[in-house]
DNA sequence: GTCTATAACGAGATAGAC
DNA sequence: GTCTATCTCGTTATAGAC
């Protein structure tokens, strides 16, 4: 009975995955917006209604896809993190930038499912929240211990942010100053901006070192949040070179 | 004759405007991906042949809509910086910033269109480059006449960046120093991301205090270039308010 | 119970003959 | 410029295989 059991889920699971990996391929090939439960179906060899067993819906196929592209550049980034955990430098923060930067480039097309143009007629679930959040968490863990090794330099606050800043802190990270988390929401986006205009194609023809100019704005961003010089920032320890 | 091929000119004029005003439509409705001739013509009571008298095909039609946003966004931060030209102060970073802004959050999907994901299986052709460079070149001026009233503190530069600095500098701005210009296009990747993250749903159940949070960012974005304080960042004396 | 296949619906796009 | 025949799509109902 429990191998019977055993055999069916692993049957699902590969399925399941089958499914997702065909779909990612159209996603690549035809975008988001044509993603056709039918032509996944058609690819693989299944007639549609079979795939309503593991997908309620098409929207349910593509909130998958959305969870498992936060899932996979999250964990990119909890890697890139992890490595010298604790210390407190300036070259954790460009590490996981440049994780975060790595991982989109490898994977174009799940980036812009996630950071791009919102999918028209699609409106994300409850579910995307969590692992949506997992890149800040890590951004936010990396100036945390910055900040219990006294390597944090509580950036200055406009009066006018400040109930936002301290509502953001309350959210985000009680343990911080609000000055910094609010830097950090903003460095936050910022990061991405720039991994956005270099993927989208807005440095066509403008930027050609574009690692080098990233790992360089990338180190201004993290001094923006209060992070202080840990070594230089243009150090030879990338995350993939 | 003149004044009739002066009422065909009109005509096609109108014509064409009343296109793109209903591809406009469509480009909310579906995303860009979507697009079609076809439902264009249809609602607009025509027949799909006749469309090609005025766009050879889709991808002109794509052309000229993302062509006529980049103008908008352009003429819109044109003229937010002509407003205290020569004024060297930050408030008129701050002032283009906030109209960039404003234009996108009226905008969404014409600014998805030029800032957002790419659209499968379209190619910019060479005549978007200068629309899609209008507001990259009014921050450039804003910094150039901070620099020529020596209201510029040069940041410093990484040595591994300087060929691309003064690569940046030579192609962008020969008259400002090359660790200028390139802090300058991290900037403007930087400042579009703010914008990106808000309008793409990044910020949703995150931040509230939109406007004010992009304000303190941006002000910190044009510090990082190197200008100084000539007002509060918090005035209130946004673009539109 | 779990899955796949057949067939069908209503809506929309598309190609080509006229 | 019009009309029609033929596609696609998401989704459901149903019937049968394991």
């Amino acid at each position: 009975m429990s191998t019977i059991r055993g055999a069916r889920e692993r049957a699902r699971i590969e399925v399941t995955a089958a499914i997702k990996d065909e779909a990612r391929k159209q996603l690549a090939a035809e975008g988001a917006a044509k993603l056709s439960l039918r032509a996944v179906a058609r690819e693989l060899g299944m007639v549609s209604s079979a795939l309503y067993r593991y997908f309620p819906s098409r929207d349910d196929l593509l909130t998958a896809l959305i969870v498992d592209a936060y899932d996979a550049v999250g964990e990119v980034a909890e890697a890139a993190g992890a490595k010298g955990d604790g210390r407190p430098d300036a070259g954790r923060w460009t590490a996981v930038a440049c994780a975060v930067r790595e991982w989109a480039l490898a994977h174009p097309h799940e980036y812009a499912l996630i950071y791009g143009s919102p999918v028209p007629g699609y409106t994300a679930p409850q579910d995307t929240v969590g692992p949506a959040s997992r890149v800040g968490l890590v951004l936010i863990g990396v100036v945390r211990d910055a900040h219990r090794a006294e390597g944090l330099a509580v950036p200055a606050l406009d009066p006018g942010l400040r109930p936002e800043a301290a509502r953001l802190a309350a959210d985000l990270a009680p343990d911080l100053p609000p000055a910094v988390v609010a830097a950090l929401v903003a460095a936050w986006a910022q990061l991405f901006g720039l991994i956005s205009f270099e993927l989208f194609g807005q440095f066509n023809r403008v930027v050609d070192a574009r690692e080098q100019l990233f790992r360089h704005a990338v180190h201004e961003i993290g001094r923006s949040v209060g992070l202080l010089e840990g070594r230089a920032p243009t150090g030879a320890d990338g995350p993939g070179a």
